[in-house]
DNA sequence: CATACTTGTGAAGTTCGGTTCATTTCATGC
DNA sequence: GCATGAAATGAACCGAACTTCACAAGTATG
């Protein structure tokens, strides 16, 4: 009758597991889902391949681990400012800007999280947490048509179509790369007008088709 | 000295070729390009796989092969709206209308068309597609900013969102899925308005300043 | 230090699907 | 019909990664 778990032991566990965790987030940083196999993140974490299944059943789930956090993050930021102070358009300008501007900061990652061709399982994680920031933005979209700032208009949609937009605009085959703090903030501008103008009030009153 | 390929022959090849083009196709718009195996293509083109690459090289080949031929039908379709007649909004409404109805008309394969995840090499080929429909775009509101239609913008950069929103609205994690004639009609006229909306002029409510 | 158990290892196993190729079947011209 | 070479076949091959597993190394108790 010998062993338990020591502090000491759980800690260095924990460890491992950041590591693992931080080890794919740099990789998939760097090279995309493609470049992140499960040897190279074993390397990168100082482990070996065998390891890292003690620490994650898979590598669906380590990725979605990874996601998921980062997509945690996004979202209660994106949340906080939907349910902050300001004008509908105020909060909704706040949202993309601040939205647009982390991905601007690590692009390979963004591009990565958003639009890397991946295998299924992740692929829906991924449009579950898509869903979770349109629902973000159509929650400020909803506010703006019931104070009239907005003209009536299908939010959900509406909200679809702005993370789209931002999308294609980060990631596209036409996406900007900007380099310089200046063009970045400009770009973060154009974006910002693109997306208030797609859902504010405009000269002819919107007809809802159908 | 013998054996010259004949007429008949080589109808019987090109036949084998559209057959091969048609049961990619079709797979790929049944269970998208997870489905599409080169065995189950072969199978459905009755043929066997080894023949496939008698007509094309690889897989990838056969892919971008029938990728560019549904891509360049569309960008035709869309040049021809860009260069015809009306003003530029409604050069756009017909645009957006005209590319979101297609879409509709065959969910399954624009899906797979526009966003399932891919091999890097087609992923490729289907970002230059995308290219080419906001260029079409992008052709349509510089023509609408020059002429004082649309605001002042980066039509480059409006047109890729275009091509964002459009895409998520269609394939993204919030999608409908129209079932009846009026619902789809629906559909497209929100969308359209939404794009339409986002280029365009645009002018607070109804407040006089001052 | 001996024992009992946990954790780490990395090469081998597994799977999956594209691609190849030796063989067979078929088309052409004499 | 026969010779020649094209076209078709499909089972075997292969490469790429994820996952496993038998074993080694490490850690806690008495």
């Amino acid at each position: 009758m010998a062993y338990r778990r020591s502090a000491r032991m759980q800690a260095r566990l924990d460890d491992n597991r950041r590591r693992i965790r931080e080890a794919a987030r740099r990789i998939i940083a760097r090279g995309g889902f493609r470049q992140a196999q499960m040897a190279a993140i074993a390397e990168a974490a100082e482990l070996s391949t065998g390891s890292l299944y003690r620490y994650f059943p898979s590598k669906a789930e380590l990725f979605i681990d990874v996601l998921g956090a980062a997509a945690e993050r996004e979202i209660q930021l994106l949340d906080a400012i939907a349910a902050g102070r300001g004008t509908p358009a105020e909060r909704l300008e706040a949202a993309v800007k601040s939205y647009v501007g982390r991905a601007l900061e690590g692009p390979h990652l963004a591009h990565a999280f958003m639009v890397e061709p991946v295998e299924p399982e992740l692929d829906s994680a991924r449009q579950q947490h898509r869903k979770r920031v349109a629902a973000a933005f159509a929650r400020i979209l909803e506010t703006g048509i019931a104070e009239g700032d907005f003209p009536e208009q299908d939010a959900s949609l509406s909200a679809a179509c702005l993370v789209g937009a931002i999308t294609e605009a980060l990631s596209g085959p036409t996406a900007a790369a900007p380099e310089t703090p200046a063009e970045r903030a400009a770009l973060v501008g154009r974006i910002s007008a693109f997306c208030l103008r797609a859902v504010a009030e405009n000269r002819e009153p919107t007809r809802i088709a159908g």
